[in-house]
DNA sequence: TGTACATCAGTGAACGCGCGTTCACTGATGTAC
DNA sequence: TGTACATCAGTGAACGCGCGTTCACTGATGTAC
């Protein structure tokens, strides 16, 4: 992004975000160290200190780049009428590791610049998208809440393994979609 | 519970669990250690380890507690429609570091039986509650579904910081309720 | 084109610290007689 | 009621380990001349 790609020894600032992702896959967002990332990365475990500063700083650029992410997936679903709650959903669990970092902010420095712009922009395609689900009924401030907490809650219950369904390897996107016409399907609207 | 209350030196079970919340209260359910508790709870640093075994061991007591605590919450508000929803979402605010764990089974042993007996219990009035909100429409489990993940996700999402309102101190169950009359409310039912 | 120098991304040895674990122990409680 | 003994919850010193941080360094790249 701001700084040029390729460095002394390599992209080092790639080789430690892609670190980062996988150890947050494996572990959580707080179960790694500077030192694993290192290790991870194949480069000396005093060079993610280096760029990064800490592990603030890593998850900071972690959340800003999966906030492009999210927006560029949120775009691409416009059509379909429930697209958008799919595509959170899907987002979610195609890139888990972006997921459990973004909707945490005290995991990571939310006046970073760049990261409050990329949350922006995500915050804006969420909220037009919300709007189409609901035209005529509530406030727009409440239809978003209710659409983003019924994606988002649906999303975190699949990831924890709270749901039966995804222990035993259900089809997400299809539970997903059933959830999501089941509360926003109105009588104005064909319920299939 | 199973074991006796009053030890050799007062109650270390339960001094250690309340070290163990207020601990997740501030760090979250893994940013402390057992020498911490130790700490917090006044007694030597094997202490915990000797009752628990490890972190996992006082995360499966502390989840077992929060269960049982939550099936209470939600069948003392059985009388108002959208009382268990509302109640859901009360619960996670009021009973943080309980949330923080419970809906999370990879932070803990899912095969305690203690806890799984909780959990069930906690589930079988979480089903109830919701199989109230809709009779008529969609499947009870797409139903129970959509239910559990609108308050789960505007619970989470709360906590999280993730909404404004959160951050600048509006009221929870008063939000809580609007976006679940918005979304439960249907014809036949009256929507005030 | 060639040399000399400044920059700075990344290195690696060394540090002090908090961690989980081990293990011999202490001392209050409960039971036997 | 009183004494002797077994139990075991909880202690505290000691251990080896991985951590973040510091700091003098190395060596590739970019610029000046």
């Amino acid at each position: 992004m701001g700084k040029a790609e390729g460095y002394h020894h390599g992209n080092l600032r790639r080789a430690v975000l892609d670190a980062a992702l996988s150890a947050i896959e494996e572990s959580g967002p707080s179960g790694w160290s500077l030192r694993e990332l290192a290790r991870r990365a194949g480069v000396s475990h005093a060079a993610p200190a280096h760029h990064f500063g800490d592990k603030t700083g890593v998850l900071t650029a972690v959340a800003a780049e999966g906030f492009e992410l999210f927006a560029d997936c949120l775009e691409r679903s416009a059509g379909d009428p429930y697209g958008s709650g799919v595509a959170y959903v899907r987002f979610a669990v195609d890139h888990r590791p972006y997921f459990e970092v973004m909707f945490r902010p005290e995991l990571y420095r939310a006046d970073d610049p760049e990261m409050a712009a990329a949350r922006e922009r995500a915050g804006a395609v969420l909220a037009t998208s919300a709007r189409k689900l609901s035209p005529g009924e509530g406030s727009d401030r409440a239809t978003t809440l209710a659409a983003w907490s019924l994606a988002h809650g649906f999303a975190s219950l699949w990831l924890n393994g709270a749901l039966p369904e995804s222990r035993e390897g259900g089809d997400v996107e299809e539970l997903a979609r059933e959830v999501l016409r089941l509360v926003f399907a109105r009588p104005d609207q064909p319920s299939e």
